[in-house]
DNA sequence: CATCGTTTACTCTAGTTAGAGTATTTGACT
DNA sequence: AGTCAAATACTCTAACTAGAGTAAACGATG
């Protein structure tokens, strides 16, 4: 049995770990619990998630109820294996650090293809962005009442964490930029005045290994 | 024109900037210069993609050749469209920052379903191998060849920043457990304890709420 | 007491994504 | 000269995901 991808899906078992539920009851539990911030949630997610551990047999059907007049409503529970397999994949998710692919790293990664200006100037939007929630979760967390668990908090400071420590990141980047100290800043700039030149990317390869051949060759 | 959920599509658009291509020929680029750590990459996403993108016509197919006696590969090139939305794209993904919903972090947010002396011995052992990993980048940093350009490496030194990070933070995280100083942990302790002595999760409820009743009430 | 927004409770569909499957060709090595 | 792994170049399908759409009932307001 593969885990689940979608951590809504993990977030369903432990919902019905502590009672039996309808879906409508999930979506309305996590949003009130704030756990929206870190799983991912809307409704077509979450209704073929629970029809798909239905299947797979990890949580089942109890029955259709309908209260007043209210549209019916399916309840289920968690079964045996659904409570092995909520405990088994929490402890994976927790113990095994696994590559996350974020939107930043990938645009990080492709940062190449605009202007060494024009991300610099992108990062410093960036960095005040990043700054501003970070003193948004700093207020949260002062304002929170008397005696409230630093366990429900627990994945808040985690996200916090890397907030900050991507803001120092960000700000060493920066500066790096601003005073031309990161290796290959020279040929990147270049590029893209031969491309604002009317160059195609073809000729202006072209034109960089005669310029700075012997920079761009290493042996990997 | 909605900006793509996945980053390759913007991956295969720089590409294209770069110089016309045939898929087969952008993974195999993406794989050289090890993309596919920072961004997800597989043959059904890349063609998909692709195609949703000759679609909204941001690339366009240039012809379908075929090389010797190699099945017919179909080259594609970059629109002026293409050109600006890479643009854009790009810069929207550098400027603003967006909620991630890592598993990690969900994971921690439902941490409550497992007991604490669980969690703890799972952290730990998040922890070794996050120090592994961590050595791993530091070495491979280390062996890069002499000029390399430190333009490249960015994506890495983002990770591996982040890693530290979590790192510290998961360090911290143990010993608050280790010294029972998180707040709640007295409450998620015996939760757990009533849970294995055979009570359900709402008989379990119900026993917190006498037991613990005026710590369990916070005004939001 | 009419009405208008919110809450309750899903359903539908188009689009996306992952991963395995296919079929040929080249190059290395016996 | 034969064979076997690796590279080339996709294709197919099942599953998953997001977001909009539906429809009744409740509650507040004039």
């Amino acid at each position: 049995m593969k885990r689940p991808a979608n951590a809504l899906s993990l977030a369903v078992l432990t919902l019905l770990f502590e009672k039996p539920m309808h879906p409508y009851e999930m979506s309305t539990t996590l949003r009130h619990r704030s756990k929206e911030e870190s799983i991912r949630l809307n409704y077509g997610s979450l209704y073929a998630v629970v029809e798909s551990l239905r299947k797979k047999e990890l949580i089942t059907a109890r029955e259709a109820v309908r209260e007043g007049n209210r549209p019916e409503r399916t309840v289920y529970e968690l079964t045996a294996a659904g409570a092995t397999a909520m405990h088994d994949w929490l402890s994976e998710m927790l113990r095994d650090p696994s590559p996350q692919f974020t939107d930043f790293e990938a645009a990080l990664s492709l940062m190449g293809a605009i202007p060494p200006d024009e991300a610099l100037a992108l990062l410093r939007l960036r960095l005040k962005a990043l700054r501003m929630a970070s003193n948004q979760y700093d207020g949260l967390r002062a304002h929170m009442p008397e005696g409230f668990p630093a366990l429900f908090l627990v994945e808040g400071d985690y996200a916090e964490a890397l907030r900050l420590a991507e803001i120092t990141f960000v700000e060493k980047l920066v500066s790096d930029l601003i005073h031309d100290r990161l290796g290959g800043m020279d040929v990147w700039r270049r590029i893209h005045e031969l491309r604002d030149a009317g160059f195609t990317g073809e000729e202006a390869n072209a034109t960089l290994l005669e310029e700075y051949g012997d920079v761009l060759t290493w042996d990997t």
